[in-house]
DNA sequence: CACAGAATAT
DNA sequence: CATATTCTGT
């Protein structure tokens, strides 16, 4: 029944989100996936928490009826993540169908093997970024891509990457000032609000983008 | 030689 | 476009 656990390369107690309208069904999902070494996180039916989930990383969304057998191959998506994510086979995983002893081999289908994936710069990685520029400044000198990097503190994150990033973002701002510097910035100039450090802080989208008007304020000055 | 930043490449 | 990679100057 669960002998294919006994494959080194599973994660027992890998954490599972389910999703269900149904109590019931949620139910018997947790009782499936529990025999079966998963470990159930969550039984919350929102529909949005189901966008949330792929939006944050989830490779799989299943409508019933289900098959036992989807359960069994389920940890199959964290291997095919992981090898596209690191370069080389990570160690503990141990992919290719070798004659282990006996053990039920799980064929993972055949994949381009060693692409690896570009990041994607999700919501939270940005809330990262953006903090650690408003620690450094978003103008200042000191928001080098290493630093950034550090305060981000995130794993496998690359100094490349920050930068990359930065350079994205920088272009992005640069944008936004020629604009405030019709719109925002005219509004400021004759009017009543005269804004503090705190209250400068302008919302752009739905990125939660902050930046502050009065660091910015020399590049208004050269660009105009 | 490391690094940041701009310029390209994918 | 968004990210990655390479080029350049410090």
């Amino acid at each position: 029944m669960t002998s294919f656990t006994n494959n080194p390369s599973f994660p027992v107690g890998l954490k599972v989100l389910a999703v269900d309208h149904d109590i019931g069904a949620l139910c018997t999902i947790r009782d499936i996936c529990n025999d079966l070494c998963y470990q159930v996180m969550s039984l919350d039916p929102t529909p949005s928490s189901v966008m949330d989930s792929i939006t944050q990383g989830a490779c799989a969304f299943w409508s019933k009826p289900l098959d036992e057998n989807q359960f069994k191959i389920m940890w199959q998506h964290l291997v095919r993540k992981a090898l596209s994510e690191t370069r080389e086979l990570p160690q503990t995983l141990e992919v290719k169908g070798g004659k282990k002893r006996g053990r039920e081999d799980v064929d993972l289908p055949k994949q381009p093997l060693p692409k690896k994936s570009r990041l994607s710069w999700t919501t939270d990685l940005d809330k990262l970024f953006l903090s650690a520029m408003n620690q450094l400044g978003v103008n200042s000198i000191n928001a080098t891509p290493k630093k950034i990097l550090k305060l981000m503190n995130f794993p496998d994150l690359t100094t490349g990457q920050v930068a990359s990033h930065l350079q994205k973002y920088r272009k992005y701002l640069k944008g936004e000032i020629k604009k405030s510097k019709f719109s925002r910035l005219s509004a400021f100039q004759g009017h009543d609000e005269i804004p503090t450090q705190q209250q400068h802080l302008t919302e752009i989208g739905e990125c939660d983008i902050f930046f502050d008007l009065s660091e910015l304020f020399p590049d208004l000055v050269d660009n105009l």
